[in-house]
DNA sequence: CATCCACCGGAAATAGGGGGGC
DNA sequence: GCCCCCCTATTTCCGGTGGATG
């Protein structure tokens, strides 16, 4: 019998090293962001010397390079520091995955040192032994926490951080918070705005020029030479420009157009697999949002999907049906059912909306005049056919 | 203009899961 | 194993809020 694998490199003519084009791979160079990593390192570089760093609010839409920017830094200054035996420490931690108080600070410590884990003891347990070790190692920490309007209470986490330089004796704690919500700043009480925002950093979209150059350099990493057009990135950039000026989704999109182009056997990448790399990429992004999900917010949206679709809602000014959050939560309540899943209470249906609107898969504005009331009008910002099919998969 | 309605969101109460100490 | 502690998710309770209604 013949090897299996036999002839199957034939396979990999299209992709050199694929992970470059992933959201998670961090390139060694981020065009058109060296002003953002000479501020923000420049800003953070009093650590070396001892001294304890700002505090450094950082914004920026999706795929501004907000995330790669600081993960470069942070690299590149704990091996700075491990060079010169500093005891210096930058961390990174998402929000997203760590959304509470508690979960940062388990997460901080853990990473200092993986041996701790401190889940399940008490929050001042944990934070004590956060202080402890940092004043025993006479640490001086950078703790980064990206996507930080996803934690619960972050003025509790800002807070604290910031307190406990004043409890220790040696070492340091600064933060640096990431976020692509234009409100969250808004949302913080004056007195945590002023503790995280001591300094801030805008991270601007890219324009096409600029997204075409960042493939470019990307599909010199990922392709074999040769085996995608200078077409087919100009119009991927193109795409991404009108997008938001969102890097993440150009390099998405030149991944699918690459995955198309191995599927169909092709020789090289060109323009008609960007083309049809939209809809996957689109759905690619639907899916992001939606899969690490809870089950209850699921449903929810499919509900929300099912109602735009249909177009059943209560009629605005204008006659085009909009939804109010009481109705959604009717309709949400029979899905749910459906599912065999016993829905929530109205009260915690109302907090699920606003976690939502900060994930950014929903918007939620006040109905004003023309509607009786608080009440509020649900709007889905993704493509609900999209939206409905991947969900439906998911349950 | 008083009252009603539809919903908002804080606070307290409760259930449950993880963990230590003995 | 039992008891107590802490965090998290969720329910229950309830006092707003602001336009609609008569």
């Amino acid at each position: 019998m013949a090897n299996v694998f036999e002839g199957m490199e034939e396979g990999f003519r299209i992709f050199k090293n694929r992970d470059a084009l992933s959201p998670h791979y961090i390139p060694s160079e981020l065009p058109f962001r060296e002003r953002e990593i000479s501020l923000l390192s420049r800003k953070i570089a009093p650590v070396l010397s001892g001294r304890k760093p700002e505090n450094i609010f950082i914004y920026g839409k999706t795929g501004t390079g907000k995330t790669a920017v600081t993960k470069k830094v942070l690299s590149d200054l704990n091996e700075y520091a491990r060079k010169k035996g500093l005891p210096v420490m930058g961390l990174y931690v998402n929000g997203r995955l760590h959304d509470s108080e508690y979960k940062v600070l388990v997460k901080v410590v853990k990473l200092i040192d993986p041996n701790m884990d401190m889940m399940g003891y008490s929050i001042s347990a944990v934070n004590d032994k956060l202080l402890e070790t940092v004043e025993g190692k006479e640490l001086r920490l950078v703790v980064a926490v990206d996507e930080i309007d996803t934690v619960k209470r972050v003025s509790d986490l800002v807070y604290r951080l910031n307190r406990s330089n004043d409890e220790i004796s040696r070492g340091s704690i600064s933060l640096i918070g990431i976020s692509n919500d234009p409100t969250f700043k808004d949302k913080l009480d004056a007195r945590t705005r002023s503790t995280l925002c001591e300094v801030e950093l805008v991270f601007p979209p890219y324009d096409a020029e600029q997204l075409r150059v960042i493939l470019t350099q990307r599909a010199k990493e990922a392709f074999v030479e040769g085996a995608v057009t200078e077409d087919a990135i100009a119009l991927a950039a193109a795409y991404a420009a009108k997008h938001s000026g969102d890097a993440r989704y150009a390099l998405l999109l030149l991944l699918r157009a690459g995955d198309i182009a191995e599927e169909e056997g092709a020789e090289r990448v060109e323009r008609i697999h960007v083309e049809k790399a939209r809809k996957r990429v689109e759905e690619d992004i639907v899916y992001d949002m939606v899969s690490t999900l809870p089950e209850q917010h699921r449903v929810l949206l499919l509900a929300l999907a099912n109602m735009v679709l249909k177009k059943s809602g209560i009629s605005g000014f204008s006659g085009e049906p909009v939804i109010t959050s009481g109705l959604l939560y009717s309709v949400y309540r029979k899905t749910a059912e459906e599912y065999g899943l016993s829905p929530v209470s109205d009260r915690w249906f109302r907090e699920y909306l606003n976690e939502l609107q900060t994930y950014g898969i929903i918007s939620v504005k006040v109905a004003g005049k023309g509607f009786r009331g608080n009440t509020r009008i649900v709007e889905l910002n993704v493509d609900p056919s999209k939206l409905r099919s991947v969900i439906e998969k998911s349950l």
